[in-house]
DNA sequence: GAATTAATGTACCTAGTGGTATATTAAACT
DNA sequence: AGTTTAATATACCACTAGGTACATTAATTC
């Protein structure tokens, strides 16, 4: 018998019941209302979502494609057969992961009914947020860091796309140095940075934060605290000195 | 013949010549000058080095005992014998990191001699050098936060052992609250919270900063640059403002 | 209706995994 | 001198890793 175990497929289980009830034994049939190309989008999908969990909890190297397909509802000869391999699969997860956060992202600040100093607290709140509503990017890209960034380099997709909107960031600023609230001798990139991280190391070492300092992040609290923080940082960072 | 690799171990190569010495054919003789114990001395460090390379670079489930094992002068044997387990050498190597870069943090600001604001900067600027010229030790807490700090909180070791003094970071406050330069409407932890994010995000998020935004960290040039930005963030955070 | 093609299941492969059993050497102790 | 003990080498184990060969099913195209 085979090494690999038998997939314990339970129909009707958890999700996707409308892929499942296509699938009788593995096949799809033509009185079936979804197509193929429907099933083939639901079944990658199905894989993604496997994929995501076990390499957000393990890494690249460390995950196990053998356990993604056991999560799966489908198997590893479909996972290779639409992601070609671990790598291609493990590409197609963090290409997902900057899509989803990106989309998110689309910071509409308001920025002409607010002041300059309203309006780049709202802005430093946004990655913060963002950063907190998508804690798998997070830790996605915290494996990327240690892997030096092998997979994103490789991608056109994000490496095209940046994830916070430079262009508004400036204008807020523009706009601060031309009522004379905000400094003019800074790099825009050095504000972007200190905003960024904060708003990551939030997220990113909650959990060494707190078996070192015993500090919580995640209470409600201590979150709202945060935001505030990131706001009063950037703020205070720009702000013309009165002297 | 057995699946692992016999070791290629070459008398008089690269470290622990000395060691290599009391080596012939694996044990140890008694004319030699070195006695027992510190021969097991410099097999456990030298097993550490091996190791702390392996889990910085892959973290601590990608990392291979095996290859350890060959990229030590010594044998897995010995490594089991000296750790225990994977898990007993990997928490080995974390304490050892630990208690290097907290050896070096030993933060000794010439508080009398400086104003506050400038006390402050200098306190500001060790994290930020000190990760800098830690970069293992940065890693091995990334890897810990992606494991949700499970080694961390087993130690009593890293416990109980705070990185930077708060201690001092709370007489520079309050020196700069009583001669009126700094607010006194501010939490110390969310000071030290801002150091700490801008100084590890540099070091820890180098690679995708480099890869989305195409800014390289590590040139002198930058380093100096973000070593001012934490101090100046720091400072103008704490700053009392004018109106 | 025959041939093609996309999609799936089953069994299997080799290499490597963490960990151990057993034997052996030499120093330390009595 | 004989016994014990710390330190080391070799060979091995059961299991899992990523990946593939091959057969099979059903829909599509000619």
């Amino acid at each position: 018998m085979g090494q690999d175990k038998k997939q314990n497929i339970e129909p009707g289980s958890e999700r996707t019941v409308a892929l499942d009830r296509q699938r009788r034994s593995g096949r799809r049939s033509h009185s079936d209302e979804l197509d193929g190309e429907a099933i083939a989008r639901a079944t990658r999908h199905d894989i993604l979502q496997a994929a995501t969990h076990e390499f957000v909890k393990h890494g690249f190297e460390a995950a196990s494609i053998n356990k993604i397909a056991a999560q799966s509802q489908s198997s590893k000869r479909m996972l290779y057969y639409h992601f070609e391999s671990k790598r291609g699969l493990y590409q197609a997860v963090l290409e997902a992961a900057y899509e989803r956060v990106g989309r998110q992202a689309s910071s509409r600040v308001e920025e002409r009914t607010l002041s300059p100093m309203e309006a780049l607290r709202q802005y430093a709140e946004e990655p913060f947020l963002n950063f907190l509503n998508n804690e798998d990017f997070v830790r996605l890209v915290m494996a990327e860091n240690l892997s030096d960034a092998q997979a994103i380099s490789e991608s056109k997709l994000i490496r095209e796309r940046n994830i916070l909107n430079f262009s508004s960031l400036e204008k807020i600023w523009r706009r601060g140095c031309a009522d004379g609230s905000m400094r003019d001798d800074i790099r825009i990139i050095d504000l972007y940075f200190a905003i960024v991280s904060i708003s990551f190391h939030a997220v990113s070492n909650r959990a060494t934060l707190k078996a070192t300092l015993g500090v919580d992040m995640a209470t409600a609290e201590e979150i709202e605290h945060r935001r505030k923080l990131v706001g009063d940082v950037a703020c205070s960072y720009v702000a013309r000195t009165s002297k």
